[in-house]
DNA sequence: AATTTATTTGCGTATTTATGCAGTATTAAA
DNA sequence: TTTAATACTGCATAAATACGCAAATAAATT
């Protein structure tokens, strides 16, 4: 890989996302940190970026990393991971927001075609980065907290789909109550989402497990697949299997 | 082999791969690498590939088209100072994408009250941060490229509303042939937006101004205000003043 | 055809550039 | 404050390049 290409790559991550972490393109790049980091230090001498402490920001949106980056957690790399082996060629694929889920975009191989539906803002930013699949954003009032369209509108388009997969990002999930949820907009996003999902698979790293919140979006029933960083086996997913629910 | 020939040779892999090694090029042209650096070198006077440190590069390669839209960012701040002397509270305003559009956004008073309304992710991501205003998404497809909704049903959703005021980030604009744009599908989304709005304002750049591009947005009349960063008397927009535009 | 002339090419060597590594310092998150 | 992640410094190495020169090739001239 050439340096100038490197430069591109970089530049094009950066119009993309408006950052960019040097952990990431130093995997992406299969080049060592210390290369990315002086890359990094030559576009800023240039003045095209703006270089700061664990990577790059864009010069246009000047965001701190700290506001939105993924500090990867490696959970959520393990649950992406088994939750893309569930994607096939031609799926139609429903997706909530969360960095679970992003961090699920980010896993997809790149020869992927398929067709992603989406109502999170990040999200849809994300998907755009992909080269061959199809993105469709459903939009209407976009709630600020949640960065998501919300209202009935949404709910509507909603139950004109039927998709293939719908990959929640979970807060909240234990047994008596289900899928839980703070936000009454966005819970019924969510149930609209299940609605017009054939399966509805729950992403959820092991500390969410049986926690709650105020609103319910679902039943555990409701649930077709759960799926966590760890062993299918373990004990703290046993109810979950004895309700039905398949774990991966 | 000829020197021609090994010419017409990198040119046609430069054609097909983006670039090329030398090292490469010196084993598929049985000629030493020193060779080879000099016709990259004699290629590259010629202008037509860029040489870099092992190889070279298509030309089209180059990312120069985002520096110079980052490097006129105090530019674009003007003119975003003056965009939002136009937004009043409790307008309806719909937003089109870009840099300008960013800037202008980034200036709004945390106070204002107002609703907005785009296609664009980056720029619905942006608003998202302003603590009052109200934000609605016009999803659908999205195109990768642009990073917006496109298609009849944007235009149809858009042709539904009836806005305040139009801002439109523009790449080109030039008395014979208005704003012109590069993507079909874009200006189609554009042209609804300009539909649907009392007013259209038109931020650019003065480098932008009489500069065409290959599709037709709209006629130079039917845009009712343009912001550049130049003095409102400057010699540059006297041509526009004549057409019957305010200029700011 | 032979000779001259100009151009092109390859090689050795010195130099520059690119990259990674190790150890230490610095920064930011818990 | 502690701790983990990230950055910096100097160094080592390998790869790429520049340069002069001589050999080889092509083109022009006689």
């Amino acid at each position: 890989m050439l340096k100038k290409e490197r430069h591109a790559y970089i530049m094009h991550e950066i119009d993309i996302h408006n950052k960019v972490l040097s952990s990431d393109l130093s995997i992406q790049l299969t080049a060592s940190e210390d290369t990315i980091r002086r890359d990094l230090q030559e576009l800023d001498e240039k003045g095209i970026l703006t270089k700061v402490h664990g990577g790059a920001l864009s010069k246009s949106f000047h965001f701190t990393l700290k506001n939105n980056s993924v500090y990867s957690q490696p959970e959520k790399k393990i649950i992406a991971f088994k939750a893309r082996e569930l994607i096939r060629d031609g799926m139609l694929v429903l997706l909530s927001g969360g960095t679970t889920i992003i961090e699920l975009i980010k896993s997809l191989p790149p020869e992927l075609n398929a067709t992603f539906i989406t109502v999170s803002i990040p999200t849809a930013l994300e998907l755009l980065d992909h080269p061959n699949i199809e993105v469709i954003f459903i939009g209407n009032k976009l709630l600020k907290v949640a960065q998501m369209s919300v209202g009935a509108e949404v709910n509507q388009r909603l139950s004109e789909i039927k998709c293939d997969l719908c990959f929640l990002g979970t807060n909240s999930i234990d047994i008596e109550n289900g899928i839980t949820d703070l936000d009454l907009e966005v819970i019924e996003v969510k149930r609209a989402m299940i609605r017009s999902a054939k399966k509805t698979v729950s992403l959820s790293i092991s500390k969410k497990l049986n926690t709650v919140q105020r609103m319910v979006v679902c039943k555990i029933e409701e649930v077709d697949i759960l799926i966590t960083e760890l062993d299918p086996g373990d004990e703290l997913l046993k109810p979950y299997k004895k309700r039905g629910l398949e774990i991966l």
